[in-house]
DNA sequence: ATAATAATAGTCAATATTAGTCAAAGATAA
DNA sequence: TTATCTTTGACTAATATTGACTATTATTAT
């Protein structure tokens, strides 16, 4: 579990501050500073890897005293951010994103580890062995869509 | 004295450090330079010799710090049972049989109430929401023959 | 007040860096 | 001989990195 690239390096910076504290708050330039990359990496790592998918919501300013603010929100507790989540999965996902979908589930506690496991399974681009992307990512949308609404029921 | 092809010395290879450590991860292009083979030879030692029936799980990523990921697991004992199972499954499954394959798995016990529904969700008719009973059925088949492969193992 | 300037963050496309797929050719075994 | 397994490489796909350009907000000068 080497994280090789320095994208996973800033993603688990990040991510070991969220653990103590309910947000981060971060200059960009600083953060990319701190790491030596350009500052549009920062936004490379919060556009994959801090998504609501995730579990996160991501607010920013511009301008002087300029900030990007990252949030960890409950995904299921939550049925605005359930709905949010529902309504930005649409009638397509793809195996990265529908992978974070479960992992914040986990993360959660909605979902324990087996379970997440299984429904990954359901969803993997091997075992649906589609070769139409387009079919491939509509029905994981369905089923990940299929399975929030039965946890939604069930809580 | 058996015939020493490439792949059963990278084989061998992969598996001498297996042997000592959880699990192996390897660039491709390394290993592939260090046996002096073109890179996809390295996926084919892995498509042939590390199936899950052999009891290793692989993951990969690719772009910058990309990986290969072997891991040793822990196989169950009555792999017999899931493998006669998925004989029976084939590659096509209707709903009402597939309810009955997952009930006689919450039945003996190597499913709970909560996972066999969320199998049920993952694999309903409303869920995939296909025309195609054909297609619905095939990949409701995938969908069950990947979950019984995942029971396989421990994690 | 308004305009100019500074100080931030965002977008996008080009390039780089990996791994995956597939089918043809070659080698080996039955 | 024939079927299966191995080897190869061209093409594809996914992910990461970089930087030029744009957009937004705050501060300063007029």
């Amino acid at each position: 579990m080497q994280s090789q690239n320095i994208s996973d390096i800033i993603e688990k910076y990040l991510k070991s501050i969220l653990a103590d504290s309910e947000h981060v708050e971060i200059r960009r330039s600083e953060i990319a500073d701190l790491f030596n990359v350009v500052p549009s990496q920062i936004n490379y790592v919060i556009k994959t890897r801090f998504t609501i998918q995730n579990g996160y919501l991501v607010e920013s300013k511009r301008g002087g005293g300029g900030y990007i603010r990252i949030e960890k929100v409950n995904l299921v507790d939550d049925a605005d951010v359930l709905d949010a989540l529902i309504q930005v999965i649409g009638d397509s996902i793809t195996q990265r994103d529908a992978y974070a979908v479960v992992q914040s589930l986990y993360e959660d506690d909605v979902l324990n580890r087996r379970e997440a496991q299984l429904i990954l399974v359901a969803i993997d681009h091997e075992t649906l062995g589609l070769t139409d992307r387009d079919l491939e990512n509509s029905l994981r949308a369905r089923i990940i869509i299929g399975i929030l609404n039965h946890l939604r029921y069930e809580s």
